[in-house]
Parts: structure tokens; sequence; C-alpha cells
DNA sequence: GCGACAG
DNA sequence: ATCTTGTCGC
């Protein structure tokens, strides 16, 4: 797909203080009030995801794109990179995206939807992951996180599809506690762009159908992981 | 000042 | 994120 025409920065921020003002730009760019497409209208759906190296910057970048309906892997595209940035809480976006956008442009089919890993505006700025990704694309996005960031939620109910308000202090939902699993520690689903949270969740649950995470996070997980580990690995 | 802190 | 053995369970 193609993502040079996308808002995409020519240049990178290298250093924290950069990176707060790109924020910023972003962050009023994202499309918070948009329902975005239901499970019925995704037909193919991608997950991205990174997997770092332990004793240097090597990193892999993984972009997968599933059939929405039945969960097969469609296509897929791999970049070996390495992390100019360090990892800052916050500031995850400007570790991860410049190589997951490297990987997104590898793929030949185009998404109608991105899912990524850690939150979307369930952020101190409004402007996690999930909203750079989906601003930077013009994809309606989403994050699923596994764990909570700085939001806290009330325990959802136990069954598979139950849910907890994620909010901000001044009362203001930012993602929500999901069950996606029946006896599960529970995933965190906040939108990034493009998209409504009810429209997100429902994904989720339809991209979990028997594991905790969904399948785009987990294949793209696996995927990068085994390059890795080829590569950079033992 | 101190602790917390997506991946 | 990554470093790590065995173990309990479907």
């Amino acid at each position: 797909m193609d993502t040079h025409s996308s808002g995409a920065p020519a240049v990178w921020p290298r250093v924290p203080d950069e990176a707060l003002a790109e924020q910023e730009r972003v962050a009023a760019l994202a499309d918070l009030d948009s329902p975005g497409p239901a499970p019925g209208a995704v037909r193919l759906v991608a997950g991205v995801d990174v997997s770092y190296a332990t004793g240097s910057d090597a990193l892999v970048a993984a972009a997968v794109v599933l059939d929405a309906v039945t969960l097969e892997p469609v296509e897929s595209a791999l970049v070996e990179g390495r992390a100019t940035f360090p990892y800052v809480p916050g500031l995850l976006a400007f570790r991860e995206l410049p190589s997951v956008m490297a990987a997104l442009d590898k793929l030949t089919r185009t998404p109608q939807l991105l899912v990524c890993d850690g939150y979307g505006i369930a952020h101190p700025r409004r402007a996690g992951l999930a909203v750079h990704l989906g601003v930077l694309t013009g994809l309606p996005c989403f994050g699923v996180a596994k764990t909570p960031f700085v939001f806290r939620s009330g325990p959802p109910g136990a069954e598979r599809g139950a849910g907890s308000p994620l909010t901000s202090d001044d009362g203001e939902v930012v993602g929500r506690a999901l069950r996606t699993q029946k006896g599960v520690r529970p995933v965190y689903v906040s939108v990034g762009h493009g998209i409504g949270l009810d429209n997100a969740c429902a994904h989720t649950l339809r991209f979990a159908p028997r594991y905790r995470l969904p399948e785009t996070t987990r294949l793209a997980d696996h995927l990068s992981r085994e390059r890795l580990r080829a590569t950079s690995g033992a």
C-alpha cells in the first residue's frame, strides 16, 4: 500500500523534544467522531508489531493482512531495521512507526482497517500509537493493549465480551477494558482514528475468537519475532 | 522529590 | 520489548 502520500514526516523526530511538537500536530488531525466501519464493512484488516533484539538496536517490523471474516493470512511484509528512538512511555510511536510504515508500504493490498499494540487516545496527550498510525495512513485504526497505561477501569464482567470503561480524571471515556475470553485478563481497547469505540471493540472480539489477543497482533508478533531470531538471534 | 509508566 | 525451566491443563 502507498504510504508516501500520507502525512508521515519526511524526517522522524530523533529526540523527545522534537517528538512532542509532532505529537501535538498529529493529535489535532485525528478523526475521533466517525463511527467508522462496522465488522460487516471490513474485508481486509492489517495488524502490525515490532520485535527487538537484546544486545543491539536491531529490530524487525511486521505488517500482516488477514481476511477479516476467516482470519486467514492474506499477505505479510517484514522490515529489518534499527531503533533510532529510545523507549519513552508516551512516545512509543516514534520508536516503532518508522519501521512499521516501511512494512506497510511493502504490502500490495490495502486493508480497510489497522490494528496495533498499545493505545490510541488513552494516552497522556491523546496521541498514542494508534492515533499516529491512523493519521499517517489515513485508515481507520485502533489499539489493543495488554496492560493499562495511565488510565484505569473497573473490572469487566467475567464473560467474553464484557467491558468496563477506561476513564480519564475528568470523566472522559478514553477506552475500554474488554474481556475477549472467559476467565482471562482483559485487553485494553482505545480508538486511534476514523473509528468509534463500539466498533473497535466489536472488531476486537471478532479477531480474538480463541485467544486473549487478536489474531492480527498474534500473527504480526510471531512473524517479526521469528525473523529477528533468524537474523540477529542465535 | 518520588513513583508510575503502552512496547 | 527481552532475559528464562519447568509445569499444569486442554
